[in-house]
DNA sequence: TTTGAAAAGGAATAGTC
DNA sequence: GACTATTCCTTTTCAAA
């Protein structure tokens, strides 16, 4: 995992269709050397998978808020009920006053209220507390330290 | 956006790899149909674009918290304020107690100190409260209704 | 590990229904 | 819209350095 390793990592976040010839110019290696690079990334599990982003809008799903769960739910199935909801985005154990933080995404506020219901009725919930999201200021993936601005450091001892 | 385009999109988005064949022969079309459904999905915007998903653990970003952020700080150029922190994933502006919601990933909890001082030197900033993830049970992208379940009706019809 | 090139496969396009 | 077929480009593989 070197700065060039890094910089293919930034490049296929951008755009994980361009051709390899392309990620190759791109970080000062041939096609076939970004190609091998990509290759081990992805054995090596760096690389989970190659997905599309989906407009949520244009999906119907425009209503975004994040639930707060109290309770022991953090315990036994409940990774799994929560699973099962479709609109749950996220779903992670935390720290602090509740022990449960959920993202959802819903049509409209009644299909909110509908998650809602379902998460009340896992097993060991006891309460819920909404954010409602107004306005995404971003969504971006995870942040890979400094992908650009190291093409130099790449090229450095490179012929012409 | 009929129910062969969701299946569509709900299979690219588990892998945005596979040939158009593939697409096509999972949902009763010809690959060239397939390919020009996806095509018009971009097209439209539905289809953002292609990107990789990277494991957050092995790229030394291990620690996951959530920033809720009080304050007058949901003006002016607070977005490209936090936009600017790498560290921050996302950034939502939310009604309820606090103004501002913030996803943040880094390696340490000492990387998220340096983070929250950040955020503390933007204008409008009164407080913040964080709320740390102790284990996520999923992370996964917009659901997309139904996906699977409707070759059925997809090939309604279809000869043999 | 990288390179360059050959071989295999898929994407993109056009014409037809 | 969808299908087939053709062309073109890309991925994949491999020998060599």
């Amino acid at each position: 995992m070197d700065d060039i390793d890094k910089m293919l990592i930034g490049l296929l976040q951008a755009d994980a269709g361009q051709p390899y010839a392309a990620l190759g110019a791109a970080v000062g290696l041939s096609g076939g050397a970004a190609h091998e690079r990509v290759r081990k990334l992805r054995e090596r599990g760096l690389i989970r998978r190659t997905t599309i982003e989906v407009d949520p809008i244009a999906a119907g799903r425009g209503v975004l808020s994040f639930v707060l769960v109290e309770g022991r739910a953090w315990m036994g199935a409940t990774g799994e009920a929560l699973l099962a909801i479709p609109e749950i985005e996220e779903a992670h154990v935390v720290a602090g006053p509740a022990s449960l933080l959920a993202k959802v995404r819903t049509a409209s506020t009644r299909e909110l209220q509908d998650v809602l219901r379902r998460i009340f009725e896992i097993e060991g919930v006891a309460g819920t507390r909404t954010i409602m999201v107004l306005e995404s200021f971003f969504e971006r993936g995870l942040h890979v330290p400094h992908p650009a601005n190291l093409l130099s450091d790449a090229l450095e001892g490179e012929p012409s």
